[in-house]
DNA sequence: TCGTACCCTTACGTTAACGTTAGATTCAAC
DNA sequence: GTTGAATCTAACGTTAACGTAAGGGTACGA
């Protein structure tokens, strides 16, 4: 009986091998090992010299787990759902705690979209505040005292980004121009 | 003279050692050690025994660094703009290059909130799928039927988060009721 | 001066999600 | 049967951002 990626005759379908499913999701055989370590995926059956071997349902679980990792999902938090999953068929509280799970990382999120829209607009703020160096004066001063500038370019003040920045500078100013005890140069 | 965040009678302000800095702005000697090391901050000078002494400013300084690696900056990418800032004032090129790590950042951030916003839609998606098990029957029959249950809950199809979780539950239902080959139960 | 808190440098440990390597076994085509 | 690709398990390595510990030196108030 041939049991490697061939049709059987009969209701069973055809049975993949590590490295199909590998190929056909694009991770690696090692990241599968991973995931089935962590008890997100299991292989259907094995060969008897111990060869794993998946139903075409694996595909699309590597898939979905890859989809929601990229999302933001860490393996053991998927861990965590599929096990309360499985859970919540044994009962009311099983399944208040998998409706706690979904809200816990819904609150999570929330706050990281909010975390990375703060940092988006403080990125494009910076960067409004950069080009207009290039716009308000010749090209050739305006990129050699740009960064030391000290016109507010319109705005009442730097973006926090870009007064960190600026903040770097004259520390790192005077330390070369007039050392106080011990010049720390050994940084570099 | 003392040198020890004690006013130097001149117009020196205070140093605080390294101690202080952690206290003040919630960090850890070593986190502002691994600052320095990459080149993030640096002391103001050292005392003959070799103890950092920092200016106010730093204060200011390990807050910005924690400000923006809360907001998604790694202390790589922090070490790349300040580095970028201090080359920007020798020229064009340097200034052209800040200008393209800002871009290239606020792109990372842009779909990294695209990443979220997605996850968050389903996560809220999902959510109102469970929650439609408590609504439309008893709770006690719901709970029991709810993570197997075969009606739509008025959706054309599940949220792809709870479509992968249903999809694991058949995986693992068939696998427990028939065997195929070597039942895998060692991941237990 | 003494005592104690503080600081120094060095170095190893932790976590998540794999990557990489090695030696042995299995599988399937020829 | 032979051969070479594929797979197995085990184990160590990588990265970022620190945490932890150790042994020794420093600073400063009492």
């Amino acid at each position: 009986m041939t049991t490697n990626a061939t049709q059987i005759p009969s209701q069973t379908p055809r049975l993949l091998r590590i490295g199909d499913l590998a190929r056909l999701t694009g991770k690696t055989v090692r990241a599968i090992h991973l995931y089935e370590e962590l008890g997100l995926l299991q292989p259907a059956s094995r060969t008897s010299g111990g060869f794993r071997l998946y139903e075409q349902g694996a595909v699309e679980r590597v898939r979905w787990i890859g989809l929601f990792h990229g999302m933001g999902f860490s393996l053991q938090e998927m861990r965590e759902l599929v096990h309360a999953w499985w859970d919540a068929g044994l009962g009311p509280e099983a399944m208040s705690h998998l409706r706690s799970l979904f809200k816990r990382k819904l609150e999570d999120t929330r706050e990281a979209v909010r975390r990375s829209q703060h940092l988006e607009s403080e990125l494009a703020a910076g960067l409004s505040y950069l080009e207009a160096c290039r716009v308000c004066a010749a090209p050739a001063s305006t990129a050699k005292g740009c960064v030391g500038c000290q016109q507010d370019h319109g705005m009442e003040q730097a973006p926090a980004l870009v007064a960190g920045l600026k903040s770097a500078s004259p520390g790192r100013g005077p330390r070369r121009s007039h050392p106080v005890f011990v010049s720390v140069e050994e940084i570099q």
